[in-house]
DNA sequence: AATACTACCGAACGAACGTTCGAACGCAAG
DNA sequence: CTTGCGTTCGAACGTTCGTTCGGTAGTATT
């Protein structure tokens, strides 16, 4: 038990660094929740609605969680801890600069595009949760934002023979991370085809883009 | 007049395209509301907390606009019909394809910059508007974005000497679009340097990008 | 049969929301 | 001086918000 107050049962873990929601009636709220946030954003979504949603009673919902803003963390922490467990195995691989990249690129657009509807709360920002969990969330972005420039940042050291500075790295990174990212506001599958030839696409103009001096 | 039953001065011109706002008071509104909104998100800013930020009354308001939902739509309003305005501008211009390209990403990742705060609300989408207002900001943004992609269509034309078939061009002005609008989540002119020295960088990155097959 | 516990719900609470209304102010025209 | 108008405001309206509380089934254990 983790809170000391007996509570029916107490909730998901939320101080966890992994990804262990261990109800998947806790999952389908999340993935329904999410899926009307990433339409009406996180005030525009009531509790009312999210009951609709997930077909269940307003007071229900709080057998799950213990208050709205849960929900915006977990659905944050969830998405950026599978961003961070995929790229962290890609660090161990052995394999070369390019294929990492190229493998980066393919994990991160799959996941998204597997997860729009989560992906669009994310990138609507974590304004709205206390400063505390906001910064634990922020940690997770920026770890992963740097592991992916270290990815970035061998890739060009290997094509170009020598390591780009730091200022040209980081802003290379953002471009690549445009790319990536925006498809939240344009991509289905069914319109624009499969999620691996958009990564295909992605990767072939970064790299050319990073051809020159 | 505008309104057949008599209001003090009538609110702004809502149904015009351009950007005519009339009122400078209404501007600092607009922008003030715009710097909250970018933070909180447009259902996070109340009509409370954006009286205090205009350093207004809650009621004094609603001398200036009808409702709070017009306050999203003139900022969407007004950012896009700037967009339209410079591309229009381009259109015109006796120029080349790849210098055409060059400006219009001078001129968007200008105003951006200039308009962060602007920009950031208008990433948050058009949800919270009237359907018939979202198709209003729909068409404007569908607009722009069909312009763009004729600048990308004739630089790939130019450069390859034979046109792009569409689903490679619209996916590629995607791409642009990506790396050019992303900058709402990471971009200071502070900590990142000029903005013209980061349209320079997107210039070169997507135009070598679009190098290959 | 009694107990304990999980899962769930209807009803209600106080707070905050967007909006409205009547009244006041300053100022230029009659 | 009075009138009318653009501008601003405090107070209040009805609604919706997130949350809480008391209670009820159903199931497993004793």
């Amino acid at each position: 038990m983790r809170f000391s107050k007996s509570v029916p049962w107490s909730g998901p873990i939320l101080d966890i660094t992994q990804v262990i929601n261990q109800s998947p009636e806790l999952d389908e709220i999340l993935e329904k929740s999410a899926k009307l946030m990433a339409r009406t954003g996180y005030h525009g979504a009531s509790m009312r609605d999210l009951a609709r949603v997930t077909g269940r009673s307003l007071s229900g919902l709080y057998h799950y969680f213990q208050g709205k803003e849960d929900l915006l963390y977990l659905i944050n922490q969830s998405g950026f801890s599978s961003l961070l467990n995929m790229v962290d195995e890609l660090e161990a691989a052995a394999m070369g600069p390019s294929e990492k990249l190229h493998n980066l690129i393919c994990n991160h657009i799959g996941y998204f595009a597997d997860h729009l509807d989560e992906m669009r709360v994310i990138v609507f920002g974590t304004q709205d949760l206390t400063s505390k969990r906001s910064r634990k969330i922020s940690n997770l972005k920026e770890n992963y934002r740097k592991k992916v420039q270290v990815i970035v940042g061998n890739y060009i050291t290997d094509k170009k023979g020598y390591p780009p500075d730091t200022s040209e790295l980081e802003r290379k990174t953002f471009l690549l991370f445009g790319m990536m990212n925006w498809i939240f506001s344009w991509y289905s599958s069914g319109d624009h085809g499969p999620a691996q030839d958009l990564a295909e696409d992605i990767f072939n103009t970064f790299t050319r883009g990073c051809a020159g001096n």
